[in-house]
RNA sequence: GGGCCGGUAGAUCAGUGGGAGAUCGCCCGCCUUGCACGCGGGAGGUCGCGGGUUCAAAUCCCGCCCGGUCCA
């Protein structure tokens, strides 16, 4: 995708004697004063230029840095926003925060929402881990988390605020008053950006070598690769907060200028490298030429800068790589008391997953300087250094010290397991001298062994490891053959037949306790029935849909269930007579089932509330779902629930049902309850609207939510959790009922409980002494009969080794015993076949179907018996089936035989040969 | 949401169609001044659950449950 020249030609390019250039290097186009210059400045077309230097005009960390930018901007007209959560739970399709662009997609920029203030200006800590891998070796270029320095405007066709002019023109003033840099250093590159499914042309502006913003102006929505234009166009500003403290202190990293300040703490825990400071300015400025993301591997991106340096590998490796781990360590522990502060539990699914990926990189690069035991003071210190401006980390210290605490159990748990089956497997290639590439990726891939632990134990063990530079790569390359998911097309379908009707007027909202109603017969598709207005509650936020009956003159259906399709549209599945169009209908809630429903809903909320007080605040919801027989309640949790958190939860829930407390439902501007209630708000997900639905239970839960409620807690009756289960690593699902529909349940426990007591005849409270009795007894008898079994085969044998028949110089023993067991007759073998003689033994034992056993000993196979052989022909011949090989023999026969039969057929069998 | 690996004694695991095993731990005994070791003996199992194939399933097939791991 390009944008063509005129859309980058500015009139306050040609004001300032701009002129636009092409990158000799990159080949992009840039506008510049210096008519000179020929390169873009852009990493990695050229070194950083400011490091080691004083070029700012003040000294900013990144306190200071965000303080200019929102000072600056504030004071030209923009209202200042607090910061989002970096976890997006206001979206479905992604899960972190990055870029503050992020905060308003997509009901603002869409059009569905205001914005909270127009024009604002904001610093949003953001996420991205696409880089995570090179943190670090850029020395702070990239960073899985900073904040972006937002200045936002968002232009309505009614409405224009500013565009490419002003907001170029508040960069240069920016950069010009603030940070004195000058007009010839200043350099603007014609680009494009697009990202969650927004398009437009932008500007990078680079100075000494550094990206320091990027201006986008955000006019397009992409559909399939085509450009749609937006109604709403909007300046997308992302100053890089972190970066112009960086530049403005000019230290040889970033890191320095972000993290000096917790410098001293972290040395009385970790020891920081601290490498001659001559020798970090010279390799610095080349860290410019490391590409992030695929396509350069570690080792390329060293070799370039050794390379452009002078600086030789081999002290690139001593005297710089320790320090880049030190950095990367800086960065990931900030992501994580970022990320779990905001109650993420770490996972194998979505925003957990990236929370666990994130501690578990973190951990193995403590472990791979020795001090693995000491990342939750790392965490600590980290929490300390920026709870000063982010006060919710201090907040949740206790939790997120636990839950981090926790995920390291696990993750030791899961790296010795790793090793010590590594160590057993190893020794297959101790021959071969070298562990196979496939061999790391497995043990990556299904042991979470990252090779350096392999490496570890091949070691000591003089084998070789083979790792190739693109590693990680050839891990990806297993999960190539992931298949996407189908959408459910009938919904669409339903969605394109319905389109031409108006949206149904909902009555259930208004009349949430009234079960009949009037409507109008507007049409009829696909047997749903549409009318003009209706009490039926559709299938949504979890809740079951209503059912009932509709009926008019000359006809009745019965309503199955209800469907809200996105266009506002309520689908009526019916079944029985189809109705007139035009006419006039009569809807019949079945009242009981809706009833339950709304108890079931309002439940569901407090025992959400009751989670997050026992649990902790990081028990979000990760699901629900209200059926009138039960519900169920997915929470957040890194523990199994023990029975005290379910019986605390039960109890807090039912004190707030009999604390009468009025439910109250409002709809509320979105940015006005995102202020008053903050984003837990989003428990259920997404709310796609400006005006949203509030459900609070004062003092207790507040909700964004569609559902319908009991107008007090104390209609919800008692509310008994009756199973709960873990759906995933870090989710707990709570199965409750309430009101009447709890009543069933407490039956049917009580009707087991009556049953095994009236079968182990003792009373309900000792059931248990008395299974255990039973079952003790039960073992006991188990032995006595092995024991009783042995001594009837010793008698058994004694007897049978008088009947012995002798056939071709192998004796021939036959057993018919009743007593069905093989063990029985293994015992009586057993008796029989360890003699130095040829030695054959044939058992059928049991009644009806009997099975038949043959063994011969090691001197009888020799003399030419096969014992498998033997048993299938004589199975073959009495009727039956049965096979085996030499040894053994055993199989089932289809008569039941005497011991004389037997004998007689086996001699045939043998006579054959 | 998807891919891959796994579920056998209290623990770690072996066992790829034919009688459920090893090591550690546990119990008893021997040896020893004592401890560790050593020696001998013993207890301990719904082979995750449910179907199917087979004369025969821990083992093969299907479904489910549970755990792990990598990725979106």
């Amino acid at each position: 995708m390009r944008f063509g020249p005129e859309v980058y030609s500015l009139e306050f390019f040609h004001e300032r004697g701009y002129v636009r250039k092409k990158c000799r290097i990159c080949g992009e186009y840039f506008w510049t004063v210096n008519v000179d210059r020929d390169v873009c400045g852009e990493s990695p077309c050229e070194e950083y230029k400011f490091v080691g230097k004083n070029l700012s005009k003040k000294k900013v960390d990144v306190r200071g840095s965000r303080e200019t930018f929102l000072r600056f901007f504030e004071k030209r007209g923009h209202t200042v926003i607090k910061p989002y959560p970096v976890v997006a739970r206001w979206r479905t399709d992604m899960f972190l925060t990055d870029a503050s662009i992020v905060d308003f997609q997509p009901y603002v920029t869409s059009g569905i929402a205001p914005p909270p203030a127009n024009p604002l200006v904001i610093s949003q800590p953001c996420i991205r881990l696409v880089d995570i891998d090179k943190v670090g070796l850029t020395f702070g270029r990239h960073l899985t988390i900073f904040e972006m320095g937002g200045a936002h405007a968002f232009n309505y066709p009614d409405k224009e605020v500013y565009w490419k002019e002003e907001t170029v023109r508040y960069y240069h003033e920016y950069v010009r008053e603030e940070f004195g840099i000058p007009e010839e250093e200043i350099i603007y590159k014609e680009s494009v950006w697009s990202g969650g499914g927004n398009a437009g042309p932008c500007f990078e502006t680079i100075s000494y070598g550094l990206e320091l913003a990027t201006l986008v102006f955000m006019q397009y929505k992409t559909l399939d690769s085509e450009l749609i234009e937006l109604p709403i166009r909007t300046v997308d500003t992302g100053y890089g907060i972190e970066r112009f403290a960086w530049f403005s202190q000019g230290t040889p990293s970033c890191f320095d200028a972000v993290y000096g300040g917790l410098y001293n703490s972290i040395e009385k825990i970790i020891p920081i490298p601290k490498p001659d400071r001559k020798l970090l300015e010279r390799y610095s400025p080349y860290t410019a030429l490391v590409v992030p993301k695929a396509g350069q591997t570690i080792a390329e991106a060293r070799r370039i800068v050794s390379q452009r340096s002078g600086i030789p590998l081999e002290v690139i490796e001593r005297e710089i790589a320790p320090l880049e781990k030190i950095y990367a360590l800086l960065d990931y522990t900030k992501s994580i008391t970022f990320i779990i502060s905001e109650g993420v539990v770490p996972s194998n699914i979505k925003v957990g997953y990236l929370a666990r990926l994130l501690i578990r990189k973190a951990y193995r690069l403590m472990d791979s300087i020795g001090s693995s035991e000491k990342l939750l003071d790392i965490i600590d210190l980290q929490i300390d250094y920026w709870g000063r401006e982010f006060p919710h980390l201090i907040e949740m210290r206790n939790e997120t010290l636990e839950i981090i605490d926790s995920e390291l159990r696990k993750f030791r748990e899961t790296l010795s397991k790793g090793l010590t089956y590594v160590e057993r497997e190893i020794k297959k290639f101790k021959s071969v001298g070298v562990v196979p590439v496939e061999f790391l990726v497995k043990m990556y891939d299904e042991k979470g062994l990252t090779p350096d632990y392999i490496k570890n134990i091949t070691e000591s063990l003089n084998i070789k490891i083979e790792l190739p530079e693109n590693f990680y790569e050839l891990v990806a390359s297993r999960h190539l053959k992931a298949t996407p998911t189908q959408q459910e097309d009938w919904i669409k379908i339903l969605e394109e037949k319905s389109r031409n009707y108006p949206a149904t007027i909902k009555l259930y909202y208004e009349k949430p306790l009234e079960f009949n109603f009037k409507a109008k017969v507007l049409g009829v598709v696909d047997g749903y029935v549409i009318l003009d207005r209706t009490l039926f509650y559709p299938t949504g936020g979890g809740q079951a849909s209503d059912t009932g009956i509709l009926k008019w003159d000359g006809g009745e259906a019965r309503v199955s269930n209800v469907i809200l399709l996105a266009g506002g549209v309520i689908l009526h599945k019916i079944e029985g007579d189809i109705p007139r169009l035009g006419i006039e209908v009569e809807g019949f809630i079945d009242k009981e089932r809706r009833l339950s429903l709304m108890r079931h809903h309002t439940a569901t909320h407090i025992i959400l509330g009751a989670s997050r007080r026992v649990l902790g605040k990081h028990a979000w919801q990760a699901g629900a779902e209200k059926e009138p027989d039960k519900a169920r309640l997915d929470v957040y949790h890194h523990k199994r629930l023990t029975r005290e958190d379910i019986e605390r939860i039960e109890i807090e829930a039912n004190r707030i049902v009999a604390s009468r407390i009025p439910v109250i439902i409002r709809w509320m501007d979105r940015n006005e309850a995102e202020k008053l209630y903050g984003f837990t708000l989003y428990q259920g997900g997404e709310v796609p609207s400006a005006v949203i639905r509030v459900v609070e239970i004062p003092g207790w839960d507040v909700e964004a939510c569609g559902g319908i409620h009991c107008e007090n807690t104390e209609d919800v009756g008692i509310i008994k959790i009756v199973r709960t289960e873990r759906i995933q690593d870090g989710v707990e699902r709570l199965i409750f009922t309430a009101g009447p529909a709890a009543l069933p349940q407490l039956q049917i426990n009580d009707k087991i409980i009556h049953e095994a007591s009236a079968i182990l005849e003792t009373p309900p409270q000792n059931i248990g002494e008395k299974l255990t009795e039973t079952l003790n007894e039960l073992k006991e008898i188990k032995r006595k009969l092995k024991t009783y079994f042995k001594i009837v085969a010793k008698s058994r044998a004694s007897e049978l080794s008088e009947k012995s028949l002798t056939i071709d110089g192998v004796e021939f023993y036959v057993a018919r015993e009743l007593e069905d067991d093989k063990e029985y007759s293994f015992y009586i073998v057993d008796e029989l076949i360890n003699v130095s003689k040829p030695r054959c033994v044939i058992v059928v034992f049991g009644s009806e179907k009997p099975n038949i056993l043959v063994i011969a000993n090691y001197e009888a196979q020799k003399r030419g018996v096969n014992a498998g052989k033997l048993a299938e022909k004589l199975a073959e011949k009495i009727g039956g089936k049965a096979g085996g090989q030499s040894r053994l023999g055993q199989g089932v026969l289809s008569i039941n035989i005497d011991e004389e039969t037997l004998k007689k057929v086996l001699l045939e069998v043998l006579k054959q040969k």
